[in-house]
Order: C-alpha cells, then structure tokens, then sequence
RNA sequence: CGGGGCGUGGCGCAGUCUGGUAGCGCACUUGAAUGGGGUUCAAGGGGUCGGAGGUUCAAAUCCUCUCGCCCCGACCA
C-alpha cells in the first residue's frame, strides 16, 4: 500500500471516463491556452501559440505556392455592407458584436460609459465576405484584372452562445481566402484546389486524416452556391470539420458590385470563392491525437521536436553532463525537419520527476535524457512521445543525431496511420433505419458512453429527412463525399430515413 | 431568453443550516536530504470570504438588493 497511490495517467478524467472534461484539462496540462477575463474568449499561451504559427507557417506557404497574396482588411463592417447579401444576414446577423459609440465618458459614480453614438453601427467582422467584396468591386475593371487572389490572416467574432476553448470561442484566429474569377469553371477550380490545400495541411502537417465533400444545402455557407468540407473524426467518434471552401457563384459579386468589362466587350459579374481555416484546428489535434497522458503533437507542426533533460545529482556532474548537452543541442540545431530548422528545448530545472511530466503533458515528440551513464557510453536515452511513456531506450548519440529525422518522421506517420486506422474502425455503411437509430443511441442515457461515428447511409436529397434525424438523434450530414471514398461509390440504395431511391451515401454523424 | 448551480489566498475546495472575527489540498518561497523521475522533511509568504445596504455587542455565516461566472436547453458555415 502507497500512502500515496499514483495516478497511473497524468490527464484525470480519462477519454473514456468524460470527454468533454478531458479536453479540458489536457488544455490546462498542456499549457496551450486558458480561458480569460472575456466571456468565451481565450489567452493563446507561448506553447500554444507557438504551435498555431507552424499551421500559419505551413499553410500559408501552400497559398502562395498556389498563387495568392496576403492582404489586410479592416476589422469593422459597417452594418449596411452586411445587409447586402440577404442569405449573409440571416446567418450572421444574431452572432454580431456591434460597435455603436466612439468615446468613453466619465459618468456617475466615476464609472466610464460609452459616448458619441455613431451614425451607422460598425459590426466585428465575423467574416469578411463583404468588406473585401467592396474593395474588390474597386479593383476589378477589365477581365484583365482577374483573377484576383487574395487571402488574409485575422481575428474574427462571432458571439456564440456556448464557447469552448479552440474549438469554439467568441473570438478567434484564422485566415480567410477570397478570390475573384472571370468564369465559373475557373472558381469552381479554385475552390476544389483550396479543399485540396486544407486536405494536405490535415493529413501531411497536422497527421489528421479527412474525408473531402460538400455540404447539404442546409449546412452550406450563408450566401454560398457551394460549400466544399474537409471532415475529420475526432477520438469521442464525432466529426470536425478542419477546413471549408466556398463556391461563391456570383452571388457576393451582385451584393457588392464586383463587375468587369470581359474580352467580348460585355459586363458581367465575377464568380467568387472564400475559404478558411481556424485556430478550430487546435482542438482538431487535441481530439485526434491527444492521450491519457496530454497532448501529442505532429513533429512537423511540433512548437519544438526534441527536449533534453540532464541528469544531475550535483555540481560536479553538472559540469560534466552540460557540456555534452550543449553540444549535442548544437548538433541537432544545425539539422532541419519539414523544411523547419529542429527546435530544441534544455530544461534544466531541478524539480524531480514532474520536469518529464510536463514535456509528456505538452507532447513534445521526443525526450531525451541526458546522465554521465549516457555520456561514459557516449549514448543519449530517448523516449518517444507516441509510445508509453517508460518505454525509453537508450541510442548512441552519434546515430540519435544521425537518425533523428527518420524518428520524427516514424512519429508523425504513426499519428496519422493510428488515426486512421481509428477512422477506418468507427466508420460503417448503414442501411437499415433501426440499425442506423442503435448506432447513434447510448446505452446509457444518463451519462452516454462513447458510441457512434461515420454512418455511411443514403439521403434522398430531402431537407425533411435530414431535418428529422437532426431533430431526433442530433445527427447531421456531415458532408456528402466527393468521389474517391468507398463508402460513397456503393451505388444506388434507399434513404434510411423515407427509403425513397437515393444515388449516393453521406456521412451522418455527430458533430462539433 | 428558460431551468439548475456557484462566487472564500494563484488553482481546487471545506466552513454557511446551528453568527464569535478564516482553514485544507495543490501550487509558490527558503533550507536540508534525495537523485534516470510526478521524492521526503522542515520553515514561510499570500485572502477586507463577488459588491452594496441592513440586523447584531459580534456576520463568510442571517435578511434585502445587486454584479459576475458555470452547467443544461434554445443557438452554432
């Protein structure tokens, strides 16, 4: 008997015990982020803020290798550009920060109160569709000005009623891409590409495999003639999306004017696309590959890939162990991953066993501990944050360093071959109605299990079916895939909610 | 906006029914021991108990008002 029984896992309640709580603390634990002062806004912490510039870093590059430019847009709408798109307004308008005075003054009690009402409210930009659509409509004269490819990197606001942290907050971090084009064919190409980047940036930098689709028409981008999806499935089985592209058809281009003269000397509206990608995608990572013991990170979007942890009992080994760690950090500096110099962190504080605890908990990649047994065998000890955490070997340095890539890239594959894999378990065709309502129904209707996933089932294209199983089970379509998913290319069948004849299967499932 | 709950050191909480002037765990600081692991012992710093008013010799505790937060629901590309 322990007078003090160790909690075997560092991360109390366990996925399996309550995941919603887990998510939680392992955000605490990890050290990315905390909740502040304003309601349903977060503090983004070094460790995690770190981690968000690498998903900037990473997609950014994408885009411009696609052509696009980055540019910044105002942060205040006036209220009169929102109310041109009449499917905009009536998808944003109820989640609105509206700015209405210019001044504070002094009031009773010495309290401050807002003062110089404005003429015409200005709104938080929840999005920036018609702020850009007004410069673009100034840009754009000639069919030679197009395309136009811009993209910018920015906080939004969108007053949510339930917040939770990266995954839905009041405010947050992303980009949002907006293009201009003379012809439909050409829009419609850059929304799939857009997908197609959001897709990459899932499954090679965050190791988060996903499904590509479209959405129903109910789900679909307020003012959108399409929304394309990049769907992922997080560890409690229900969806996330990780990324949206937006087939605009001309719709925003009427709201906002954006018309050119075209080769044929005619005037005509631009076809436009958005899309856009969210510090959300935390959370996505968190859920994905998150564990018992914390968070554990993709190498290639990793804040850094390797800590060293000297063992020192006292000076004298301090001034043996250090040199040798020094210098080994200096190697492993000098070598790069995805295209990233490796990062490494030397944590030297004398805080026993909970200095390893902690880089477990911020899921580092790789540990590496550093005593003078390791340095009279001129080898380093390694432990590997996608394995247990006391399965640690012991390498000889010369082949860490030299290995040290293939590690990395052994981690980051094992991440998305276990994810997937999880995908693959908990995604299942369903024909049956009955079958379909047990898949999405707890046992236990007090404190549902984990239970459910992808339903790869056919709709016949009817709102009412959809709207029913939303209703009765919370389920929703999550997207209707594009072709290249198994499950999808089935053939024709029956809606599994009216039976009527349905061409093709969706993805229902519950969602974030 | 409806239903429920909670505001006490940085965090998590006890104390409130049965008023007597604040306590526990973690964290933090210092010292010592330990040393491939969330170690141990000792000493220590930090709170006008959300706010205002009232009852009382005396209020974290009782009464009134008020502010804020959390959970469930509605809501959510």
């Amino acid at each position: 008997m322990s007078k003090q029984q160790q909690p075997k896992k560092a991360i109390s309640p366990t996925r399996e015990e309550d995941y919603p709580e887990w998510y939680q603390q392992v955000i605490k634990a990890s050290d990315l982020a905390e909740k502040s002062p304003v309601r349903g806004c977060m503090v983004i912490k070094p460790w995690g803020y770190s981690l968000w510039e690498n998903i900037v870093d990473a997609l950014d590059a994408m885009f411009k290798a696609s052509g696009v430019k980055n540019a910044y847009f105002p942060l205040f709408i006036p209220l009169s550009f929102l109310e041109k798109e009449a499917e905009h307004v009536e998808g944003f308008a109820k989640e609105c920060a509206v700015v209405t005075h210019h001044r504070l003054e002094k009031g009773p009690e010495g309290r401050l109160v807002p003062a110089g009402p404005l003429t015409e409210p200005l709104v938080v930009r929840p999005t920036s569709e018609t702020i850009i659509g007004d410069s673009f409509s100034k840009w754009i004269n000639s069919y030679r000005d197009l395309p136009i490819l811009i993209n910018q990197w920015a906080n939004v606001v969108r007053w949510e009623m339930r917040t939770r942290v990266f995954l839905r907050t009041s405010e947050f971090l992303w980009q949002e891409g907006h293009t201009a084009h003379a012809t439909e064919e050409e829009a419609l190409a850059r929304t799939r590409l857009m997908l197609e980047v959001y897709a990459e940036l899932a499954e090679k930098h965050l190791a988060i495999p996903v499904i590509k689709g479209r959405k129903t028409p109910a789900e679909r981008f307020p003012g959108a003639v399409d929304t394309l999806c990049v769907e992922a499935m997080m560890q409690d089985r229900r969806a996330l999306q990780t990324g949206t592209s937006h087939f605009l058809g001309q719709n925003f281009a009427r709201a906002s004017s954006i018309r050119f003269q075209d080769a044929d000397e005619q005037e005509r509206y631009a076809w436009t696309t958005s899309w856009g990608a969210s510090t959300r995608l935390i959370g996505g990572l968190i859920m994905t590959h998150g564990d018992d013991n914390g968070i554990v990170l993709p190498p290639r979007i990793a804040p850094a890939h390797v800590v060293l942890l000297p063992i020192v009992r006292n000076a004298e080994e301090s001034a043996l162990v250090m040199p040798y760690v020094d210098s080994l950090a200096d190697l492993l500096k000098k070598k790069s991953y995805g295209g990233r110099p490796i990062e490494v962190e030397i944590d030297t504080r004398d805080i026993g066993g909970a200095r390893g605890w902690e880089w477990i908990k911020k899921g580092i990649p790789l540990r590496v501990e550093i005593g003078p047994r390791d340095i009279a065998a001129e080898s380093v000890f390694v432990g590997r944050r996608d394995r247990d955490h006391r399965e640690k070997v012991s390498v000889k340095r010369a082949r860490f360093v030299a290995e040290l890539t293939d590690i990395l890239d052994s981690i980051q594959n094992t991440l998305f071959e276990r994810a997937l894999a999880f995908q693959k378990t908990h995604s299942t065709m369903i024909d049956e109605k009955k079958s379909f309502y047990d898949y999405f129904t707890p046992i236990d209707k007090e404190k549902p299990e984990i239970h459910g996933g992808f339903a790869f089932s056919y709709w016949c294209g009817d709102a009412a079916c959809e709207t029913a199983i939303k209703e009765e089970l919370g389920v929703t379509i999550r997207c209707i895939p594009l072709a290249g998913v198994p499950e999808h290319d089935s053939g024709p069948g029956g809606c599994i909610c009216c039976a009527r004849p349905s061409p093709q299967r969706v993805i229902f499932a519950k969602a974030y």
